[in-house]
RNA sequence: GGCCCUAUCGUCUAACGGUUAGGACGCCGCCCUCUCACGGCGGUAAUAGGGGUUCGAAUCCCCUUAGGGUCACCA
C-alpha cells in the first residue's frame, strides 16, 4: 500500500517553526517510503481564516524546499483540498451517522454550556457535556425544530468502551470513552468541527499515516470512535513531541525567538540550515553526523527514531548550523543576499567604491554571519558610515605609550600612498615597523583602534582597503584628537 | 480537578539488560593570530527520587516528584 500523508494547517496566520517541523516530518516520511504527501487547508473556522494566509503558507513551504503531490494549488485526484469546499462529504457522513442513530441534535445554548462548564470547574468537577439533549424524545426534538431553535449535532459516545491505538512514536495508548463526553460534530452554522472533518477527509483521501503534533493526542480517541462509526479503517497515528521555548513551555507565537518561517527568509538565512535544524528537533539520525541535506534526511528518516519528550528550541544551535551552511555558500550568492539586505535598509557602499567592493566586504565578515542580515550589524558601523565611535577598549589601546606615534606614522604614509590596497597597507605597516621599531600588537592595534573604533575585528589590511582613503585619514586624526594626542 | 503524554550533561540527543554512559551546540582552556571570527586540539557537564525484577538496570515494573498537553459550536 502506498504511503499517503498530509500536512493540514488552518489558514489562520503565518507558518511558524512548529508547523514547519510537522510539515517537514510528513515530507521526510513520505519521501522515505516513496509515498505521497497531500496539502490540505483546514479552513472550517470561518471566523479565524485570514485572507492570504494560504498563499503565504505555500510560499513558506516551498522556500523550505518542501513539495507535495496534491493540494489546493495543484489539485489532485482526491480534491478539493480546502475543507470549506468539501461540505458535501461531511453531509454524507453525517447522514450515515444519523441513519444509525449515532448522533443527536443538541439545543443547548452557548451561554448555558459555558455556565455549566464554569460551575463544574469551580466545584472541582470535570467539565464535560452533560448529555442533556441526548435523551430528548422525538416529540421534544420536533418541537424545538418547529420553533426554529438553533442546534448542532453531537456524537453519542458509547459507554464502557476503551479506545486503544499503537502510536508510531509513543507505543500503545489507551483512553476510556467514558472520559470523553458527547462531542460536537457539526456546528450550528452547518460547518463540521475539526474532529469530524479530519476523519472524513483523511478517510476520503486514503491517508495512511497521520503525523501531527502532540496536542492532538487527546483528539485521537474521538477520531478513533468516528472511524469505527463510519466503518472506515483508521490510519497509523504518530504524535510528534512538542517544540518548547527555553522555559520549557509550548512554543508561543509571542516568544521572541519564534518567528514565522518567512521571517528567516527575510533575514537571509539559508533554508537548508533551517530544515536541518528542524529535523533534529525531536528526531535523531542515529549516527554521529548531524549536518544533513534534505535528500540525506529523507534517506534516513524513521518514525521509530522520533523522540517522545518535548524538544526545546535552541537558538544557539540554530545559529551555529545557519553559520555552517552560510559559509558553504559561494561568495557571489552571499554577496547577493547581503546586497538585498543593504537596499532594504537604505544602505549603500561608501562613495567611490568599486564594483567588487561588496564582495570584498562580505568576504571579510562571512565567518561571523549566521544570516545575511548580520552583515549590517557586524560591519555597518565600521564600513558603511564615515564616522566611527570609539569604544572604551579602543581608547585604552590608543592611550598606550607608543600608540599615538604609530598612528601618526601610519597616517603620514597613508596620506600620499598612490596604492590603496590591502597589500599597500601591509607595506605601510612594514615601513612604520622599521622606522619606529614597533611590532606585533603595539604596531597593529593602535591603527585598528583608530580606524575601526574597536580593538577587535576581521583582517585589518582588508578593512582599510575597503574604506575610502579620506575616511581613514579623518578617523586617524579624530582618534588622536579623542585621546588628546594631536 | 479528570484523562493522556513525558523524564539521560544547561540545550538537542546516542544507548534498544552488560559501554570508562557516546556525539553535537553552548561554556572554559590551548594552538593558529595584530585582535576578533573561522578552523584544529583538549576540558567541564547527565541517567529526577524511592522501591522492586535480574547474576547484572539509564534501559523492564510500581510509587513519588516534576513538566507538558487536553477537557470549545478552535484547529
Amino acid at each position: 500500500m502506498t504511503v499517503r500523508v498530509r500536512f493540514a494547517p488552518s489558514p489562520t496566520g503565518r507558518l511558524h517553526l512548529g508547523g514547519a517541523r510537522t510539515a517537514l516530518f510528513n515530507y521526510l516520511f513520505a519521501r522515505h517510503h516513496g509515498g505521497q504527501m497531500v496539502l490540505r487547508i483546514e479552513d472550517t473556522d470561518l471566523e479565524r481564516n485570514v485572507p492570504g494566509a494560504e498563499q503565504e503558507l505555500i510560499e513558506a513551504l516551498h522556500w523550505l524546499g518542501l513539495s507535495w503531490q496534491e493540494g489546493p494549488d495543484i489539485g489532485g485526484p482526491y480534491g478539493p483540498y480546502r475543507c470549506t469546499e468539501r461540505l458535501a462529504w461531511y453531509q454524507d457522513a453525517l447522514r450515515s451517522l444519523q441513519d444509525r442513530g449515532l448522533v443527536y441534535p443538541c439545543f443547548c445554548t452557548p451561554d448555558q454550556l459555558a455556565a455549566e462548564r464554569t460551575q463544574a470547574l469551580a466545584s472541582g468537577q470535570v467539565p464535560r457535556y452533560s448529555g442533556r439533549c441526548r435523551h430528548l424524545s422525538a416529540a421534544e426534538q420536533a418541537a424545538h425544530m418547529e420553533r426554529g431553535t438553533p442546534f448542532l449535532w453531537r456524537f453519542a459516545v458509547p459507554e464502557d468502551v476503551v479506545l486503544t491505538w499503537d502510536d508510531a512514536v509513543r507505543g500503545t495508548v489507551s483512553v476510556r470513552a467514558d472520559d470523553l463526553g458527547d462531542f460536537v460534530l457539526v456546528k450550528s452554522n452547518g460547518i463540521p468541527t475539526y474532529n469530524f472533518q479530519v476523519v472524513v477527509d483523511d478517510a476520503a483521501m486514503n491517508i495512511t499515516h497521520v503525523i501531527r503534533g502532540e496536542e492532538h493526542l487527546s483528539n485521537t480517541p474521538r477520531q478513533l470512535l468516528l472511524y469505527q462509526a463510519l466503518d472506515k479503517p483508521a490510519p497509523v497515528f504518530a504524535h510528534l513531541p512538542q517544540v518548547l521555548n527555553s522555559e520549557r513551555k509550548k512554543l508561543s507565537k509571542r516568544d521572541p525567538h519564534v518567528e514565522p518561517v518567512l521571517a528567516y527568509r527575510e533575514k537571509g538565512y539559508t533554508p537548508e540550515a533551517l530544515v536541518n535544524f528542524l529535523a533534529l528537533l525531536g528526531w535523531s539520525p542515529g549516527g554521529e553526523q548531524e549536518l544533513l541535506s534534505l535528500d540525506e534526511l529523507c534517506a534516513r528518516f524513521d518514525l521509530a527514531r522520533v523522540h517522545r519528550s518535548g524538544a526545546v528550541f535552541d537558538v544557539d544551535k540554530l545559529n551555529w548550523i545557519a553559520g555552517v551552511y552560510l559559509r558553504q555558500q559561494p561568495l557571489p550568492w552571499l554577496t547577493g543576499q547581503v546586497s538585498q539586505q543593504l537596499s532594504e535598509h537604505g544602505l549603500q557602499p561608501p562613495p567611490g567604491s568599486g564594483p567588487d567592493w561588496l564582495e570584498r566586504a562580505v568576504a571579510l565578515y562571512r565567518d561571523e554571519l549566521t544570516c545575511a542580515a548580520d552583515f549590517i550589524e557586524l560591519a555597518g558601523s565600521v564600513l558603511l558610515q564615515p564616522e566611527v565611535v570609539w569604544q572604551a577598549e579602543a581608547l585604552a589601546v590608543l592611550r598606550q605609550p607608543e600608540a599615538a606615534a604609530v598612528v601618526r606614522a601610519y597616517r603620514a604614509l597613508a596620506a600620499d600612498d598612490p596604492d590603496w590596497t590591502a597589500e599597500a597597507s601591509r607595506r605601510r605597516f612594514r615601513a612604520v615597523q622599521q622606522a619606529l621599531g614597533v611590532k606585533g600588537k603595539a604596531l597593529y592595534l593602535p591603527v585598528r583602534a583608530a580606524v575601526t573604533g574597536r580593538a577587535h575585528g576581521p583582517d585589518l589590511q582588508e578593512t582599510i582597503a575597503c574604506l575610502p582613503r579620506a575616511w581613514v585619514l579623518a578617523r586617524l586624526d579624530n582618534a588622536l584628537a579623542e585621546v588628546g594626542q594631536v
